[in-house]
DNA sequence: AAGCCGGGGTT
DNA sequence: AACCCAGGCTT
């Protein structure tokens, strides 16, 4: 019978092989995690490499350094500040969140996990990462790595997302009482760094004399995953204007969707069919001959340009101007912003 | 249960 | 260019 993977085995391997990262605080440390620093980071982090959000999370806690702070700052100053990083119903609930913490709890993230799923943009994963690790609660971490891991443990087959339950009824199997807070850090350090997706380094991982996918042979195909529908392609026009004195032509995106409450250029719809014109003022637009292409969760997009350069007095019927100091092309979303790239020389060359 | 939400990295 | 990765919300 082969034994048990051990908690106190990963546990070593963790004081020894932590990722140093800038929201964590390092196993043995004095000092207790600020809840705040652990909540922003995990919602950051959701579908999202570290690689990618170190710089912004940087930002956010200089920016922000409490949860009221943030609670008090203006709408478009967070979504600014998000802009590139997307998915950007999270920073619309990270908003949200922020301030029933300091309406409804006084400024204090709740310290239970059925208290922390109640709260906008934090789910099962987050819920659970944050008791966790900021409250060294005994709950059960599942995020991608975790699946990936016990997948391979146990040899689990079934493709997810069905495989899910099991998963997770097979990682709490394994969740100690002793440290958990660290203990969930490590399964996901051991995921991201020893039981990657492809090419796992079996020969050093912590819990290798108990993974049952090693003796199998089956580690790198594991997990199984129901295969996904291929992506259409959708077409827009987009309206790159600028004022003689230099000020852009932007509007802020409706709250619900896609890009929700983020800054962009006006234009059509985006749909498989050929876009309907829809220029936000009439205007001698025209055609620079060069189309953005980017590729969203569950479409590819080929963005039709189309610039302008307006009179002191063009009234606009869509989107307002935002003058040189006020626009920062860092607060687009990407497809807005490479949409700026291609406009920018030709529009700003006298 | 299935669809809607970005972006970056690797092959 | 195709593929891979990866939580929460909505319907």
């Amino acid at each position: 019978m082969r034994e048990k993977p051990q908690s106190a085995d990963l546990l070593h391997w963790y004081d020894r092989h932590a990722r140093n990262l800038p929201w964590r605080v390092p196993p043995g440390a004095e000092v207790d995690p600020d809840p705040y620093r652990v909540w922003l980071s995990e919602v950051m982090l959701q579908q999202t490499t570290v690689a990618a959000v170190k710089s912004y999370f940087e930002r956010f806690t200089t920016l922000w350094p409490t949860v009221s702070n943030l609670a008090d700052a203006e709408d478009q100053a967070v979504m600014g500040e998000w802009a590139g990083l997307g998915y950007y119903a999270r920073a619309r609930n990270l908003l949200k969140c922020a301030r029933v913490v300091r309406d409804a709890h006084g400024g204090r993230f709740p310290d239970q996990r059925e208290d922390l799923l109640k709260l906008p943009g934090i789910g099962p994963y987050t819920a659970s990462a944050i008791a966790a690790i900021a409250f060294d609660r005994a709950e059960t971490v599942v995020d991608g790595n975790v699946e990936r891991v016990m997948a391979r443990l146990y040899d689990i087959h079934t493709p997810l997302p069905a495989a899910k339950p099991e998963l997770t009824e097979k990682a709490a199997g394994l969740t100690p009482d002793l440290r958990p807070g660290d203990y969930a850090q490590a399964v996901m350090d051991l995921g991201a760094t020893i039981c990657t997706p492809r090419n796992p380094a079996c020969g050093i991982c912590p819990w290798s004399a108990a993974c049952i996918a090693r003796v199998n042979r089956t580690a790198a195909e594991l997990p199984k995953k129901t295969p996904k529908k291929p992506k259409p392609i959708r077409h827009g026009i987009a309206y790159v204007a600028r004022r003689e004195d230099g000020a852009w032509l932007l509007e802020q995106r409706p709250d619900k969707g896609l890009l929700g409450g983020m800054l962009g250029w006006p234009g059509s719809d985006w749909t498989e069919a050929d876009p309907l014109p829809a220029p936000p003022i009439e205007a001698d637009w025209h055609d620079p001959n060069a189309e953005v292409r980017h590729t969203f969760t569950h479409f590819h997009l080929r963005l039709t340009l189309r610039l302008a350069t307006l009179p002191m007095t063009a009234a606009p019927e869509r989107g307002t101007f935002l003058s040189q100091t006020e626009f920062r092309p860092a607060n687009l979303p990407t497809v807005m912003r490479k949409a700026f790239d291609l406009a920018r020389d030709p529009l700003t060359k006298d």
